[in-house]
DNA sequence: CCAAAAGTGTTCCCGGTACACCCATGC
DNA sequence: GCATGGGTGTACCGGGAACACTTTTGG
């Protein structure tokens, strides 16, 4: 691997560094957390499923935008959660040379999504994160980290009404918390606990045409959330 | 600025992206919370204050490894407590063209740093983050991240511990929650919740030579400590 | 009328908070 | 003996956790 000698910053640097930005972008789909992954269309990792991402392009404003472009590059969606996770620059990360890559944790709306492959991938799909194949890279190191954080934040954040759509009902909303966290919820105290907090906007609506009980729809208020306060371990 | 045109990466990418890694690095010192700061011996931003820095290099095997030779660099101190902060990649960042710099937060203890600025400095020295110079770059920015995130990862985790030395008073325990968070905290509930987590452990020592009643040294028990669980928001 | 999911209240317990006084030492 | 910081206990309150039955709809 060759180093390049150039003098842009004043004293002469050996620059044989690449930046690129990756997205973890989750979704709920019926009972199980999504991943997107795309299949690599060239070298390394050839026909080989990898997270969305790629070079920082000169256009980028900010890294936020890079990976917000990866993301539409891949989907329909723009205006998105979209959250920096950490930045990964082991030296043997890439078999091309040293690339140090900023991670982003996306929230998508399933109902909202639709997929089409971007020019540098053969395929892009959602997987089950408990039903996946090897990835490129670290990519798997990536996304365990991406998992850990979303059942971290999704206990102190409102980051779980990213994932629903605009009206959902409180089941929906449990299942989420489920789904996540990989556990079963009391369902009274579930309840309890979030129609208390006053962050759920009864839509006075029901759901209709499934075969049992219709079940109220509620909306997410980010002005009542952002009242509550938060209580970490260590308070005084 | 130019653009440098290679072919490393198989495909003809344009480069024109610098990484570097910069490292916040505090201490309390008397009865305040300071950071680390060097002063510029080159353009840009010479002669003026920063946060101790410089790009990735190629010895790094990780950035990690790049804080820490950072921070070395400038004090005597290695095997400290050292924890990536977050990533800032705006475009405008740095005039010399794109940076993007790994932002890493350090705690050090006072009492075992000596300061030696490195060759890139003309001085290096510690300040009380509420009377501080104007920093180069968007280190101000960096630095403010820096100690949101200090304040918040002194609530639930054990992170206190390694500005303290080995054997303190609970005295000096509650200094440096009240100088980092900014406010008193009543002393009876304080040793209370300490003392009963059971991650303090008596030493059987007291202070000696003060004015006053001699106080009990403790030590932290970062076994006794992993036991603990935390508690968020939405715990369910 | 049956199956399936929606919806609801009470009790117990623990941890957080507020609050005031005695103790040990150096000078 | 006094000034200064070290050290301690109690009562109240609110939120978390455990727990079982009724309601509403479609078929």
């Amino acid at each position: 691997m060759p180093n390049i000698e150039y003098t842009v910053f004043g004293s002469s640097i050996v620059n044989d560094v690449r930046v690129t930005v990756d997205v973890v972008a989750f979704a709920i789909e019926q009972d199980s957390l999504e991943v997107l992954l795309i299949k690599r269309k060239y070298e390394p990792f050839r026909n080989q499923w990898a997270l969305p991402g790629g070079f920082l392009a000169s256009s980028d404003q900010s890294l936020e935008e890079a990976a917000a472009r990866e993301l539409s590059e891949e989907t329909n969606v723009s205006d998105i959660y979209l959250e920096q996770l950490y930045s990964f620059g082991d030296i043997d990360r890439d078999p091309r040379g040293r690339t140090v890559t900023i991670a982003y944790l996306a929230l998508l709306r399933a109902d909202e999504v639709e997929l089409q492959a971007a020019t540098d991938a053969s395929g892009v799909a959602w997987f089950p994160v408990h039903s996946l194949p090897d990835l490129a890279f670290d990519h798997g190191r990536i996304l365990d980290y991406a998992i850990s954080r979303l059942r971290y934040k999704i206990e102190y954040s409102p980051c779980v009404f990213s994932l629903l759509p605009e009206s959902f009902t409180l089941r929906s909303l449990q299942n989420a918390y489920e789904i996540i966290l990989g556990k079963e919820i009391d369902n009274r105290n579930f309840r309890k606990k979030f129609l208390g907090t006053g962050i759920l906007i009864d839509q006075d609506e029901l759901t209709r045409g499934g075969p049992h009980r219709p079940a109220k729809l509620y909306k997410f208020s980010m002005q009542e959330f952002s009242r509550l306060a938060d209580r970490p371990v260590f308070t005084f």
